[in-house]
Parts: C-alpha cells; structure tokens; sequence
DNA sequence: TCAGCGATTAACT
DNA sequence: GTTAATCGCTGAA
C-alpha cells in the first residue's frame, strides 16, 4: 500500500533513508505505470549538511521545495545530463531530503528497458540516481509532485529488509563537503538475491 | 550578465 | 583509470 504523509514527515532523515530500503518506487509517465524495489539510498540532513543543497538555510527557486513539507518530490538536473530524483521529508521550512541512489526494476520492465538499456543493470540492479530517473521517466516535470498523487509515489509491499543486510557508509560524490562527506548516511541492501 | 562546475554515466584506453 | 557529453544553477561582477 501506498506511504502516507506521517512516513515522510519524521523528523529523522536518516532513519527515513534508512526505511525506504525495499518499498517501492512507481511512475505513472505518459500513462505507463513502471517501479522498482528501492535498494539504495542518502540521506541529506537540511541546513546542517554541507552536502546538501540547502546547506545553511540556503533557498532559491532550485531548492526551495526541499522546504514543502515531507511527502514531495525533489528532481534535481545535474551534469547536463542527469536527473537526480529525492524524496522531500521533514516538517515545513526543514530542508531534509533521501536521494535514491538505485531500485530493481518490477513491474513493466518492458517499459523500463525501453527507456535505459538493459545493459546498464548490475547484477540485476540499477545502480545510480541518474539511472533511476531515466528508468521510471522521472523528469524536471515531477519536480515538486506530491507523493500522494498518481504520477509518482512509494508503496510498501511488506518486504522487510533485515537490519543485518544493510551496508550503512559514507555518501558517493560529495567530496567537496568536507567533513560532512564522511557521515554514514548512504544505505544499500547487501545479499539482494538472498531475500527477492 | 556570465564563467565555472556539479548528489553522473558510458565508452573509451 | 580516464574522459567526453552537456546545461541549468549559483555566486560574483
């Protein structure tokens, strides 16, 4: 079933982060329903992260929906090329965010592999943001949907991630926040074919 | 107004 | 391991 709002609006990002492993992640683009098991996700802990875009209580037209209250979407355009997909989280004017980092295809791969190559998958995972949104067709139009709607929203289908097979480590790509690049706030499943 | 660069990926050597 | 692709956001002028 889908999440409701009291999941996103937790005041704890990391542990959010932390949850989403193994719920699901559906689209609904151009009429196609896709998702994906979520697998691998970070956590970016609002004004006190150097990493995140709101460090600092920063707010611009980019960032400003990471200030809504928890259960939007965050689409962020990186690299000229990328889209970066987060889930907003934390009470209004608290700029928490989890990025999602990478998901196994479910339902209508067919869809999937038509908009990415089948090739990209990595012991069947699709390892990286920016793969995520190509897979599922997440674009700059999803930025700031909420996630109780009908285009794009997380379900929990009662996979149970044990503790035990989550890898708890520092987050990828952040090496310019300095100390706060080190925090363990990046989660992945370990195993995946012990439990799917 | 504009130069510099980024929460990346794929295709090279 | 290295690098091209590629563009909107950011901050300084």
């Amino acid at each position: 079933m889908k999440l409701k709002k009291d999941f996103y609006i937790r005041e704890n990002v990391v542990q959010i982060a932390n949850d989403l492993l193994g719920k699901i992640l559906v689209t609904k683009v151009d009429g196609k329903i896709t998702s994906g098991i979520i697998v691998e996700t970070e956590a970016y802990n609002g004004i006190y992260d150097k990493a995140c875009h709101a460090y600092g209580g920063r707010k611009t037209d980019r960032t400003k929906v990471m200030y809504e209250e928890g259960g939007v979407s965050y689409v962020y355009f990186c690299y000229g090329m990328h889209y970066l997909f987060n889930v907003v989280t934390n009470k209004k004017e608290v700029p928490d965010a989890v990025l999602i980092r990478g998901i196994i295809p479910l339902k209508n791969k067919k869809w999937i592999f038509q908009r990415i190559s089948e090739r990209s998958l990595k012991n069947g995972v699709l390892n990286g943001p920016g793969k995520v949104t190509k897979a599922l067709g997440i674009n700059k139009s999803l930025n700031g949907v909420s996630l109780l709607g009908n285009q794009i929203w997380i379900e929990d289908d009662g996979i149970l991630i044990p503790q035990n097979d989550i890898i708890v480590g520092p987050r990828i790509g952040v090496d310019y926040a300095g100390e706060d690049a080190l925090l363990p706030y990046r989660f992945l499943v370990k195993n995946i074919d012990s439990w799917i």
